[in-house]
DNA sequence: TGTACATCAGTGAACGCGCGTTCACTGATGTAC
DNA sequence: TGTACATCAGTGAACGCGCGTTCACTGATGTAC
């Protein structure tokens, strides 16, 4: 074995690493073979040996944002408390906050890529759709509303976040963006019936 | 005048109409001139004595979408009363249904290239912002709520209609896809104040 | 401990292809006489 | 009415470039003896 054990394992991983934030920074089309092995450290010949095909990375780039056990402190100064009874408004707060919208490599890819995926293949739709339902079921225990009606609840809360947070990234004027992102957050703490503990708080935070 | 009056403005719109279809479909970045001048009929020289470069028509793409008179009746088997006190509901409802999912290339800009326009320049970003801006403005007039709030009630609105089309199209199960448009287009009226006129209706519509 | 070897992660030239953009040219048509 | 001409929308070859993918090869390293 002319290499160390668990060398390849983390080979394949800083590819993905690399393609993730590449990707998020980019999009899926715009981001060569040739880039994401550069910032691997490695040329483009040895892509192929890890992966059959450019597509089958979008898969893995996308599986690893929730996947990862280290997902929830991604965003930059914004930390989650699991044993928090108010976990669902953190989440809320913090997936529309000023860091993730600033940190765009960074970003969850429901926010940076969801119209690429959109034309991408069915196996790159599902690797979305499990982070999709993995954020939903997050935020579905905490919902203030009878049994039947969480789920509901929790995806529309989900839609608001990420849409909020899409929209607020393709204006052009930055306060208008901040005012966007303040108003979805209300909007969605008041559909989980998480913003009844505290008095509203106007201004970006 | 070797040509009749009006045929270069016709043939300009002409091209826009192509390319406003074809980004729909594939994305700014996967739509070629030579595919967009073919579609019109032409061949790739001509484009650049009507834009100075690629970028300048996603600005005029996004633009006429919004600004063409006729753009409400887009989605095929919807139509809009501009006389009906529900005109904002009726929006929520349009903008949510199936026929705007399934109709791609007559889709809503917003939702088919927000995340081409978050990499773009910002002249293409003003351009979406203006057709954010004109979505917001339909709905703010309706919306239940005290005055210096309906304009927060009716950007989170636009978000929430938006994002739950932008996340339903990028998901695999089309079932799923179909429930998270109903808690969306719930979740909207609700936040509009527009539900309490009748009975909630489960199911797709 | 020292040496020869097998392994295999990684290299980089080459492939065919399509892209955005430029530009000298064509040819159909409205106009002047 | 008929003819010569000026106009200009549109053509298509050419440019340099980067892409995804393939493949024969390299060379550092763990192992066997």
């Amino acid at each position: 074995m002319p290499y160390p054990k668990g060398h390849r394992d983390r080979t394949r991983e800083q590819i993905i690493e690399s393609a993730r934030r590449l990707f998020n920074r980019n999009g899926f089309e715009n981001v060569s073979i040739d880039a994401i092995m550069a910032d691997s450290g490695l040329t483009r010949g040895a892509f192929y040996s890890y992966f059959r095909s450019k597509s089958d990375l979008y898969v893995e780039a996308l599986r690893c944002f929730f996947t990862d056990p280290n997902w929830k402190n991604r965003w930059r100064g914004v930390k989650f408390d699991l044993n928090s009874p108010n976990m669902a408004a953190q989440i809320v707060r913090a997936y529309l906050s000023r860091q993730h919208y600033d940190d765009v490599e960074n970003s969850c890819p429901m926010v940076a890529l969801p119209c690429d995926v959109a034309r991408s293949s069915p196996a790159v739709k599902s690797a979305f759709e499990s982070v999709f339902k993995a954020m939903v079921a997050a935020l579905e225990r905490e919902v203030a509303a009878r049994p039947h009606e969480r789920r509901d609840a929790a995806m529309a809360v989900a839609a608001l976040c990420i849409g909020g947070m899409v929209i607020a990234r393709s204006l052009n004027d930055a306060q208008f963006a901040d005012g966007l992102r303040d108003a979805a957050t209300e909007a969605a703490l008041s559909l989980g019936g998480w913003n009844r503990t505290r008095p509203r708080k106007k201004g970006p935070h």
